[in-house]
DNA sequence: CTGAAAGCGCTAACAC
DNA sequence: GTGTTAGCGCTTTCAG
């Protein structure tokens, strides 16, 4: 790479004090009364030879790097792919480069602290993998650093949030079924302590209970890999063979399960119907086109920047926010109504 | 965030020269001759206040950051996703922070040297998108800037290049089809002069050439939306209607031939084989499970850092490669034998 | 073996 | 209105 220019270097050529140079750089010319031809003029130098100011110089003299930390258990999840991709659109417009990572390799607890520092990313977008510890989210929070979870928060945790209303979600997936006709669905998830995992398993219970059914909720253990995880859920379609319906907790799940219910030989949705957590190209190409609960990418990012940017470095905002969107449910053959074909009948 | 302590803080608190920190900081204390006592001593503090050296100081003294960046076209693609997880994993066993773009937003031309140079990566790993015109990949490579290309590279660019084996992977996949029985077999691909394509042709045209079979090449505008594409496709379909097998030459592609055949009512294989290069979970858990061209994402990942960790900054390596990697057909029920249900009625 | 000091490129108080 | 100058935290040459 050819030796770059530096603010010096135009300074100079151009006959004027670096400061000079910066304060037009950085749009201070007016409020520091330089005469708007000298500004011209340095504006139009700088766009000639192509200078660009040193981030990383700049950074070290103000302490703010345009650098956002998105973490996230794995960018190969579609949903968490999308959403990556609208946090980067955002990013850009506001002059953000986006840092990825996930955290296996910072697994534990004090390392993703330390590498946020490192990185000196100036705020953190957070989607927890399941193995990080409660107390490093704290840490940062306490430490003021801008943070801001999504997809799931952890409970106790007083944070920044944006995430869907998964209670009525999960409440409006499982009415769908029962008013297309399902009588016995099941609820397919994790056996976690996120908060998410429980809001769904209210919202399936209440729309069951308003109904007066039978709940049927099946906890998947997360680090089960996916053999055991469908021996896991054969035993439990065996088991209660009056299941017509199922709605499954996440994206994955469903896909172990639509395996499964292949394996079992059933139809959907003469079978069994199916509802599933997280949209994706995926259940809208399946041969059965699967019912699903899309959460909002678009406004999920949006929320994200909008509490991360009124926060100026060093006045840090004590206040958190839970920001909870509505999900979207695409309904798709999967779901389709047992009822239909009995009208057509008469 | 509380103030961080800084390598000064450190020399004080130990009554040493910061020079000294900073070489055992940087394991130079044996080549500088630094007593073993007093190195541990060191180290001991450093580890006991947790202290870490502040990387943008340290970037603007060495004028390296520690950052690869990533460009690709949008890494809600499956592969893109893939590849993406494989390259954050070594980046950071490496040190390495990832810093991700599409480039959306810098679309044109000279913004992707700009934004390369203002993020300070080292280096940068890119699956150009169409849109990036071959002179930007110039400049950059004429300017030394470390750059790899991965998936695909343009043509009469001397620039590094770690890929798979189009031709014969094109080759294989079609020569797989014939010997399964189909007789009719089409490809279906882009219209650009990416390389990765005419590649991809010319393997197929020679697995037909040696068969003496006829070859049907669809060829499809890219920047067509899905609704034209898939009027386009369902007219191919309609006029060649012996085809009774399909190579296509991306997933994406792929995805929207299978809601063509389905709307016409065709059945998988039977009516008509399907082999998709680009592999990914949507294609192992369809249906009809579809065979694929599988990227060795892994070694793809092992390639590129092998080619750019050797590449000290300043000395920058002029010799351009071109790694190929075979790739792999998992074979499917889209492409199952033809042939073998004759046998069984014998 | 260790320390003083220069400087990476930039910002911003403080002169003039 | 514009220039001088002191750092931001670190590496590294050069003297001792």
């Amino acid at each position: 790479m050819d030796k770059k220019i530096s603010i010096v270097d135009v300074a100079n050529a151009l006959n004027i004090s670096k400061t000079t140079v910066s304060f037009v750089l950085n749009g201070r010319g007016k409020e520091k009364r330089i005469s708007d031809a000298l500004s011209n003029k340095v504006m139009a130098f700088i766009e000639e030879v192509g200078f660009k100011p040193n981030p990383i110089a700049k950074g070290l003299r103000t302490g703010k790097v345009n650098n956002i930390s998105l973490v996230m258990d794995n960018i190969a999840n579609p949903f968490f792919a999308d959403v990556a991709k609208a946090i980067e659109e955002r990013a850009y417009e506001q002059g953000f480069c986006v840092i990825y990572s996930t955290m296996k390799n910072l697994v534990g607890s004090k390392k993703l602290i330390e590498a946020l520092r490192d990185n000196h990313a100036d705020a953190c977008i957070i989607a927890a993998p399941i193995n990080v510890k409660g107390e490093v989210i704290t840490a940062l929070v306490k430490d003021k650093f801008p943070i801001i979870m999504f997809d799931h928060y952890l409970n106790g945790i007083d944070c920044n949030y944006v995430g869907i209303d998964n209670k009525s979600s999960a409440f409006n997936a499982t009415r769908h079924l029962i008013d297309m006709g399902y009588k016995s669905v099941a609820l397919i998830t994790f056996a976690n302590a996120e908060t998410q995992i429980q809001d769904r398993i209210d919202g399936y219970n209440s729309a069951l209970k308003e109904k007066k059914l039978k709940s049927h909720i099946k906890k998947v253990i997360a680090t089960q890999n996916e053999n055991q995880i469908m021996e896991s859920l054969m035993k439990f379609f065996e088991k209660f063979d009056m299941i017509n319906a199922v709605l499954f907790g996440s994206a994955n799940l469903c896909k172990i399960g639509l395996k499964v219910i292949k394996r079992l030989g059933l139809a959907i949705p003469y079978d069994i119907a199916i509802i599933t957590f997280d949209d994706c190209e995926f259940f809208e190409y399946y041969n059965t086109p699967i019912t699903a609960i899309a959460q909002p990418v678009a406004s999920i990012a949006d929320n994200i920047f909008n509490l991360l940017l009124p926060v100026p470095k060093y006045i840090k905002n004590t206040i958190t926010q839970k920001i909870t969107l509505p999900a979207h449910l695409n309904i798709r053959e999967s779901s389709k109504s047992l009822i239909i074909p009995v009208h057509r009948n008469i």
